[in-house]
DNA sequence: GATGAATGAGCGTTCATTCAT
DNA sequence: AATGAATGAACGCTCATTCAT
C-alpha cells in the first residue's frame, strides 16, 4: 500500500522535544538510532550515553533534542499513533458501509505491521515491537497526569475516537465504545507479546492472524443490538 | 468474606527470593514496606536504598532476601495471583451452575479489591494498585523467557486456566478461551488505571462497577454458540 | 620419598590464627577449601563469604579461625615454608659433602612440587601454585613490619639460613649469601610463573627442569673463590 | 644527567586508558595524585574515591580516564618501563665496548632512582617505590593472559631484550639470557624492598650500592665462557 | 563451638546533566 | 549547533564484621 511517497510527514506534539529531531541530520540519526537500540536492549537498559555512542555522537548533543529518555519514548509512541491514524484514514476513505469500515479499522489496529515505504527513516517493524513492549511504560508512570496535561495522549484518543465513531454509527446506543476499542488495541499488543515470549498464556502462534479474527469477532458480538 | 482466619498462607515460588521473607520479622517488614513505598513513589523510583531507610534497616539486609528489585516485584505479583486464585476457589466451591460460576469468577477478577482480613500483614488494596500499575513490567522485560523458565508465570496461568475451564464447560468448542480471559484481566486493569489517571480514554468513573459489567457482557456474548 | 607417614605435622606460628585450624574438622575443611578456592579464583577475588559457601559453612565460623583473609594466606605460606624446611632437612641428613648438600638444597627449593603423601589433607601442588602467584602479597603490603614483628617471616629466614650455611661452608668469605638464596627462591617462582603465563619473558617451557639447572649454575659460579 | 629537557614524552599503550591522561590538565593531576597516594597508602587501600578526593575531583571524572585501578597501575608501570628504556638507550649511545655497555645497563636497571628533571610532572623516586612494591601485582593476577594479549608487557620485554643483546654479544652461546636479566631486575627490586622493610632477609643496608655490585658480579660470572 | 541473622561501611559504576568552547 | 570535558548524585552490590542464639 503506497500513499504519498515521502511527501508528507507525521507531526508530533512539540512539547515532547526541545528541538525537532526531523529538522536536522543529527536529529534523524537520534530517532533511527533510538529505535534500533531500544528494540535491541529494551527501554530499561537504554541510556542517552549508549545511544550517543551508537550513533557516534555525544550525550550533550542528544540532550539538545530531548529532555530525557522518557520523552524520547513518548516521541516514538506519538509518532506511531499518528502514523497509525494516517494509515487508518487512508484505508477508510471512500468506504461507505460501516461494517466494512469497522473491519478495515480493526485490521489496521491489530494486524502485524509491515515496513512502510512512505517513511524511509523509520523502521516501522521495530517501532511496532517497541510500542508493544515499551509504550505502556509511558503512562504506567507517576507523572502520567503531567504528560496528559501536555496533550501527549491526544493522538491515541483521536485514533480510538475514530473507531468509536464507526461503532456508534452501527449501534448508536452502545455504552462503552472507548473501553471496547482500547481493550482491543492493548489486548492485541499483549497477545502478540505473549505469542512471542509466553506462548502458554495464549491460544495462538506468533505468525497467525487469529489475533485480528478474535478481536473482530469480539467487537461485532459486543455491539450487536 | 472470611475464609480461614490467618491459618493459611500463600506460597510463592522459592526461586524468586534468596531467603523467604515470610520466615522472619525483618522479611515481613520488607514486604510491607515495599508495598507502601512502591505504591507511593512507583517502581521506577523505588530502590533498595529507599526501602531500607523507610523500614530502618540497611540495603545489605534487604539483599539477603531478594537478588534485586525486579524479583521483589515478581514476589508481590506472584503472591497476588496466588491470593486471587485462593479467593476464586473459595467463591466457586459448591456452586454448580456454570453461568453462576462464570459470573463469580469474572467478578473476582475484575471487581475492585477490598481489604482481606485473612492476611493482616498485606495491604491488598495497595497491592492491587501496584499490580495494576507495575506488574506488566515483570514480563515487558528482556529477560522474560528466563523468568518464565523458572515458572514465575505459573500462578497466572493457573488462574487463567481455572476460568478457561468454566468457559469450556459452557461452550466446549470455543477456540480462544485463554486469549479471552487474559484480555479481560489485563483490560480490567487498564480500565481501572485509565479511570483514575486518564479519564478521557475510558467511558467510566473510578468507583463505578461498569468494568465488571462490561467484561462479563463481553465474555458471555463472545462464547455464545 | 616417604618420611614419617602422617605421624608428624607442621607447626605454624600461633599468632597467625585465632583458633588452630588443625584442631577441628571444620578447621581442616577451611584450609582445604581455601587452597582449592584461592588456586581457582585468585587471592584478590577470594573472600570469606565465598570460602564459607564453598565448604557449606558460614562466614562467622571462618572468623573463629582467622582474623582476615590476609592471615589465612600467611598461614598457608608459613605452612609451605615449614614443610619445605622439613623436606630440606630430610634430604640433607647424613650427607656430608657440601657440594652435594648444595645441590640437594637448590633442587628442593626450585624443582616442581609433587604431591606429598605425608600430609594428606594438603594439596601441595595447588599450594605451590598459590605460593608462586600470591605469597609475595603477604610482604608487599603496608603492614609488613607488623607481621615481621610477630615473627611471620621466621620460617622463610630459617630456610634461607640453612642454605646460607652450606654456602659459607664452601666459601666462608662469600659476602652476600642471603641475597643470593632469596634471589634464587623468588626467581625460580617468577620463572615458573612466566613459563606458564608469559612465555615470551623467559627462555624455558613450563615442564622443563632448566630452572633448577640455571639457578644451580648461577650459585656455583657466584660463590667460586 | 639531562637529555632532552622536557621536549619528549613517554608513549604508553593506548589500550590501558580510555582517555590519554597526558592530554588534559585533569589527566595529569590524576597521574600525579595516583603516584602520591599509592606510594602513601599502598595499592590495596588505594581507591578511585580516595584518589578523586585527594585531587579535589570526582570518581566519575577519574573513570573517564581509566577503566579501573588495575589499569591505572599498569599505566604507571608501563610508563616506568618506557622511561627506563629511554634512559638505557641514552646511557649506551656511542659506547662501543660490550663490557662497558653491560656495566651501564645493569647499573641503570638496579641503581636507586634519582629524580629526573626531564619529566617534571612525574616523581620518579615515588614511582620507583611503587614499581618495587606493587608492580608485580599487575601480572600476579588471574587476567594476566588478557593483559598480555593487549601487549601490556611489551615495554618490559623490550627492555629485557636490549640487555640480552649485550649479553649475547659477549657470549653468543649463552642459553638463558632472559632468565638471567629478569632475575636481576626482579631480584634487585626484592632486595631493595627487603633492605627497607625486612632487613634480616638480606645482607645489605637500604642506601648501600651493594645491590648493583652483587647483580653485576652475578651476571659476569654466569656468562663467562 | 558453631551458626544464622543482621548490619555499617564503602566500593565500583553509571547516570543525567551542565558548562565552556 | 554541536561537542568535549567534567561533575554531583545515586545506584547496585559486596565485604568484613558483630551479635544473639
Amino acid at each position: 500500500m503506497e500513499y504519498l511517497g515521502g511527501k508528507i510527514s507525521i507531526d508530533v506534539n512539540d512539547k515532547v522535544f526541545l528541538k525537532d529531531p526531523r529538522s536536522s541530520k543529527l536529529g534523524n540519526k537520534i530517532i533511527e538510532g533510538a529505535i534500533d537500540l531500544i528494540d535491541e536492549i529494551g527501554f530499561e537498559e537504554f541510556t542517552f550515553r549508549k545511544l550517543a555512542s551508537s550513533i557516534n555522537s555525544t550525550e550533550a548533543s542528544v540532550y539538545r533534542y530531548f529532555e530525557n529518555k522518557h520523552n524520547l519514548l513518548v516521541y516514538l509512541t506519538l509518532w506511531y499513533w499518528g502514523w497509525l491514524e494516517y494509515r487508518l484514514v487512508f484505508r477508510l476513505v471512500n468506504v461507505e458501509d460501516p461494517y466494512e469500515r469497522l473491519d478495515r479499522a480493526i485490521k489496521t489496529l491489530t494486524e502485524p505491521i509491515k515496513q512502510d515505504s512512505d517513511f524511509t527513516q523509520i523502521d516501522e517493524v521495530k517501532l511496532n515491537r517497541i510500542v508493544i513492549s515499551e509504550s505502556s511504560k509511558i503512562y504506567l508512570h507517576k507523572l502520567v497526569e503531567l504528560d496528559n496535561s501536555h496533550g501527549f495522549f491526544k493522538p491515541y484518543k483521536d485514533l480510538v475516537q475514530r473507531v468509536c465513531d464507526i461503532i456508534l454509527e452501527i449501534n448508536p446506543g452502545y455504552k462503552y465504545p472507548h473501553m471496547l476499542i482500547s481493550t482491543c488495541i492493548e489486548g492485541a499488543h499483549h497477545q502478540r507479546f505473549f505469542a512471542e515470549h509466553l506462548p502458554r498464556l495464549t491460544d495462538i502462534l506468533p505468525d497467525e492472524d487469529a489475533v485480528t479474527t478474535f478481536y473482530l469477532d469480539l467487537i461485532k458480538k459486543a455491539i450487536q443490538k
